[in-house]
DNA sequence: TTACTATATATGATTTATCCTATATATGAG
DNA sequence: CTCATATATAGGATAAATCATATATAGTAA
């Protein structure tokens, strides 16, 4: 499960809240692990009971009571050797290539209508992957050293080498369709 | 849920058994998505409950008998409507982008031998695509249609092009480690 | 006999994630 | 008052997937 060490990785900068994480991994890894509440707090419960973490409680006047968690170094080298281990397996799904795959049931005009809107929704992607920089937020007190940085760039890169390459390919098939290079039914 | 409309899809070609379809999932669409055996049987079984298909109990003599799943008119309108409709929400997570994100605690050669194994992974899978028209098996009966083979082709474009945009990334970043591009701890 | 293959059909137990709901403190606007 | 925001913490119900197990028919090889 690799909510658990994306948490851990970020605990290991500084103590954080489940609220904290929240918006931390709203501001820094969204584009490739979206986070949800629910399983972030789940998981710091998990890490809790298995000791590779401890939570502090921090009393509050006008807002509710503060559960800080802190990693501990069994967290910590757990931390390390996932991250130095190998590849996890990835076999990612995706259910647009399952219409695509099947799209030649629909006629030419929906077909266009549907690459296009794929393409449309790429390039909306690609506009959000300019924004995250700005939106890291709290974050951004943590990535000030130089590396980490580096490797937070990274992730961006990926995300925009890939969804550049398959916008390329959205584009170049709606022009095939445009020059009716699509086999008929 | 998208295996059920990849289902829906492959029976609108044919009536198939269970068993049927797990094979030709894997001859066809397995790059961008893998069925698991066991879903496969728990989707038909959805599917019969809900009357979009038709099961037909076939007699076997030297075998069990074959389950045969027929689609009917319903399983047909869904299927289409599915299919036009529009892209389905596509979040996927990549765990190998949570170990980058936090690479910066390791080593810069442990950093490399990541990388390394990074890249030959992504050159398998470069490779395995190029023996994916070679394992259409049974599927390569339904794929008669150049219309489909075209659609299909797509996908496999679309796999294509991503992986080797990720490919190029990271054999980037290799050029990088190697030139002492990676600040320092 | 075991181990492997093939044809066929399943189900169990578990995990992770989603989307909903809930609790509490506070503020502001209609 | 309701609805929205914010700070904070959860849990419920459900779905999909994984990996294991199981059943049955058959065959082959060691």
């Amino acid at each position: 499960m690799s909510l658990e060490f994306a948490i851990l990785g970020f605990l290991n900068y500084h103590p954080y809240t489940g609220y904290d994480l929240k918006k931390i991994f709203d501001g820094s890894v969204r584009h490739f692990w979206p986070a949800d509440q629910s399983q972030i707090y789940r998981t710091l419960a998990n890490l809790t009971e298995r000791s590779l973490v401890q939570m502090e409680k921090v009393p509050q006047e006008d807002r509710p009571d503060r559960k800080v968690y802190h990693i501990n170094d069994l967290g910590r080298n757990e931390l390390r050797k996932w991250v130095a281990g190998p590849a996890p397996l990835d076999e990612p799904r995706s259910a647009p290539l399952i219409q695509v795959f099947f799209s030649g049931m629909l006629t030419d005009e929906e077909i266009l209508q549907k690459f296009e809107g794929y393409a449309e929704i790429m390039r909306m992607i690609l506009a959000r992957y300019d924004q995250v920089p700005d939106q890291l937020g709290p974050f951004q007190q943590e990535i000030t050293s130089p590396r980490e940085h580096f490797f937070w760039l990274l992730t961006l890169e990926n995300g925009l080498v890939s969804m550049r390459a398959s916008l390329a390919w959205a584009e170049s098939i709606i022009e095939r369709i445009k020059s009716g290079q699509v086999p008929q039914k």
